[in-house]
DNA sequence: ACAAAAGTGTTGAGAGTACACCCATGC
DNA sequence: GCATGGGTGTACTCTCAACACTTTTGT
């Protein structure tokens, strides 16, 4: 028996890009310039080629539609219902990014008409199964968030604890006092000080990078 | 461009089978008929059929293997290195199931000379990455364990509390304080009296059966 | 002096951890 | 009465949550 004795399912990598702007934790969409679903907004994506890995499909994809690379990226979930996609059988590894939206630089390509940040809260209708892809991605991306430092992905290499918070406070769509929070941050033993803000008409605030040899899961709220 | 114009990676899933028996936690492995890797222990798997979704190939997948339905069955991981495979282009999407072993008919199959549940502190050399979908199973079970009522599920329906920390320790491989653990778990209110042991020359320990409306995400250690 | 955000300490409640003895049963 | 596992309470520590005022700078 040889593997192309069996009828495959086609493969894709839809890539769920995070980003905050404008105080508002935003996704990428693009709406589709083809059938099925033309005009119709979807999470970007598209066929893993034969000969690179799921990763290297992810990657692409993302460096196609941002111009980025060197991002946080991570493999979600695959979803393989059978009557997922119009066209046929296909299933998809979802993948999600998290990027500090300042350096992109959106581009269109032949399938894709349009591409444009969304706030996860104002979401359009959505093509294929790719509303539960993104449900799924918001939930992880909490969960991440409560576990590990993958929120110092979004923010410059140098940056004010009140950014930090800022962020935190976008995610989890709530406040926290800054007192505690700049208490937790600081014993966690992560954060090395960098120098200050200069310009800036009130308290100058300090500066801090994330140390180099952290390890990943640190209960951060 | 149809679908059909790429050419396509196959597709297919791999089940990580645990279960505790004699006080260990084990996995199911399967020693394989067929080359490549003929005579290697590998993870239980196969490929994906076009009309089934990736759940139902998975299912299917366990029931061959154990004869056992309506089990603890989760999705992890989908590995998609090129090499991961001589054979070719294989994508696999891995998944975890818990079973409560004692009902288990373990059955050999055309591609299976041999079926066998290994210590998992003591496993045999694997064939193509499964070592790596093994250590990622792992260390998802423990996480899976810590903050939700998985543990359960290698479980009778009916079960006394120190059965029940019995599991815990031999998953995380160490002991708990039997006074803090049951506090824990009652503290918890997810469980419910149903009778005693009998016939047993000590105090007759309570049983329990799981509180059926209960939520899944719970920190129980 | 005023506006703006930065920076900082104390207290109380709840959760987790450490620890040892008596209980109910069968033989 | 003895062997076996079952069942239970207290004290300490640590973490989390609530809460408000002073500081530094530019204009």
């Amino acid at each position: 028996m040889k593997l192309t004795d069996y009828k495959q399912p086609s493969v894709t990598t839809d890539i769920v890009i995070f980003t905050i702007r404008e105080d508002e934790l935003k996704v990428l969409l693009v709406k589709r310039g083809i059938e099925p679903f033309k005009d119709k907004w979807a999470i970007p994506g598209g066929f893993a080629k034969f000969n690179e890995s799921l990763d290297d499909a992810a990657k692409r994809e993302l460096e196609e539609e941002t111009g980025m690379k060197d991002v946080y990226l991570e493999q979600l979930y695959t979803f393989g219902k059978v009557d997922r996609d119009p066209r046929g059988r296909v299933i998809t590894v979802s993948y999600m990014a998290l990027v500090n939206s300042d350096k992109i630089n959106l581009k269109a390509s032949t399938d894709v008409k349009e591409a444009k940040w969304f706030n996860v809260k104002k979401l359009p209708s959505l093509a294929f199964d790719h509303k539960e892809i993104l449900e799924y991605s918001l939930k992880r991306l909490k969960w991440k968030f409560e576990y590990t430092l993958v929120g110092f992905s979004l923010l410059p290499d140098k940056f004010r604890i009140s950014e930090l918070q800022n962020i935190y406070e976008i995610v989890f769509d709530k406040k926290f006092d800054k007192r505690n929070f700049s208490k937790k941050v600081h014993s966690l033993n992560i954060l090395k000080e960098v120098g200050i803000v200069k310009d800036v008409n009130f308290r100058p605030p300090k500066l801090y990078k994330l140390k180099s040899n952290v390890s990943e899961i640190v209960n951060i709220i």
